[in-house]
DNA sequence: GCGAGTCAAGGTAGG
DNA sequence: CCTACCTTGACTCGC
């Protein structure tokens, strides 16, 4: 397998750009989210423009690209307000071949047994699907983490699956799941995602975090060529970060090593197959953490026939 | 203009 | 029971 794209997530450092500007629950009105999120749209639109520019075709649009949209107290309607700018966002990012995705962050819990967390989870997926496939029909995507174990991980999974169901078809379609680096592992994940047909995204690092021990590394490949079932003809998805040095173990450094970026390619070289897949980088310093690793990309794309 | 206090939301680990 | 950590700063107020 070839690499395709490198990503980054929500803002861009070198322009000072964030797709996620946001404001506090109190300062909540209409005119208020439409002027945010014309400024959010604005920020991406830039952003796309330079890394096709630079030659990166892959990023991840913040959260809050609109602030509370799935707030209780919010009434702003932004798919009426907003669909000529998102068409218009829409038309230069498949011109231009550009992936995007979305992550809902540590409040989307599906497994909770808390109703009202999971509504709020399903409320918010719904709404992230909608403004993914406005932006990215074909191939964009919502990030996931099964949430929590609770003490008890069997029936937690079982009420991930149960609330996976109740998504509209919309985002069960667009969503894919990721191991994280202390509840969930990919011996975890990968069960759920072939159980429900849900793609599996690998992240190198939570696994590394994981398996500090390095005994998992016997059957990577496997558990790589699994993961790679789990999108069928869609290109898969991988995240890569490296570790930040004295900081916590868990915790994501400023940029990526080129030598972090080697292994994962070895690994997907060793799992065979002539198809693309793309690698979102997760660091601090974002577009500077992709743009040193560009060139090393191109070097590893497939020859062109 | 600036520094300090605060922010919608969940969950885990450790004391 | 409480705090720090994931993440993740940056918004907002009061001076």
């Amino acid at each position: 397998m070839y690499l395709r794209h490198l990503g980054y997530a929500c803002k861009n450092v070198t322009l000072g750009l964030d797709t996620g500007r946001s404001f506090r629950l109190a300062s909540l009105t209409p005119e208020r989210v439409r002027d945010t999120v014309a400024m959010n749209l604005d920020a991406l639109e830039a952003i796309l423009r330079w890394n096709v520019q630079q030659n990166i075709r892959f990023l991840r649009v913040s959260s809050d690209v609109v602030p509370f949209a799935s707030h209780p107290a919010s009434s702003f309607d932004w798919e009426a307000a907003f669909a000529e700018r998102l068409a218009e966002i829409r038309d230069y990012a498949a011109a231009e071949g550009v992936r995007l995705s979305m992550h809902p962050g540590q409040f989307t819990v599906l497994s909770s047994p808390r109703p009202e967390v999971v509504e709020a989870a399903l409320a918010d997926l719904d709404w992230q699907a909608r403004f993914m496939h406005a932006l990215d029909p074909d191939e964009g995507t919502l990030t996931l983490h099964a949430g929590g174990a609770y003490g008890d991980k069997p029936s937690a999974l079982e009420r991930f699956a149960y609330n996976f169901r109740r998504l509209s078809p919309l985002a069960q379609r667009m969503l894919i799941l990721e191991n994280d680096d202390k509840v969930y592992h990919a011996d975890d994940v990968l069960p759920l995602c072939e159980r429900l047909g849900v793609p599996m995204v690998f992240d190198f690092f939570h696994h590394r975090v994981f398996h500090a021990d390095g005994r998992r590394e016997a059957g990577l490949l496997d558990v790589l060529a699994r993961v790679v079932d789990t999108w069928g003809e869609r290109v898969p998805k991988f995240h890569l970060s490296s570790a930040k040095e004295g900081g916590p173990r868990t915790a994501h450094a400023d940029l990526v090593l080129e030598a972090d970026l080697q292994a994962a390619l070895d690994l997907m070289a060793q799992v065979g197959g002539d198809r693309p897949f793309d690698v979102m980088l997760e660091a601090k310093q974002k577009d500077c953490a992709v743009l040193p690793l560009v060139g090393f990309q191109q070097a590893h794309l497939a020859p062109s026939p």
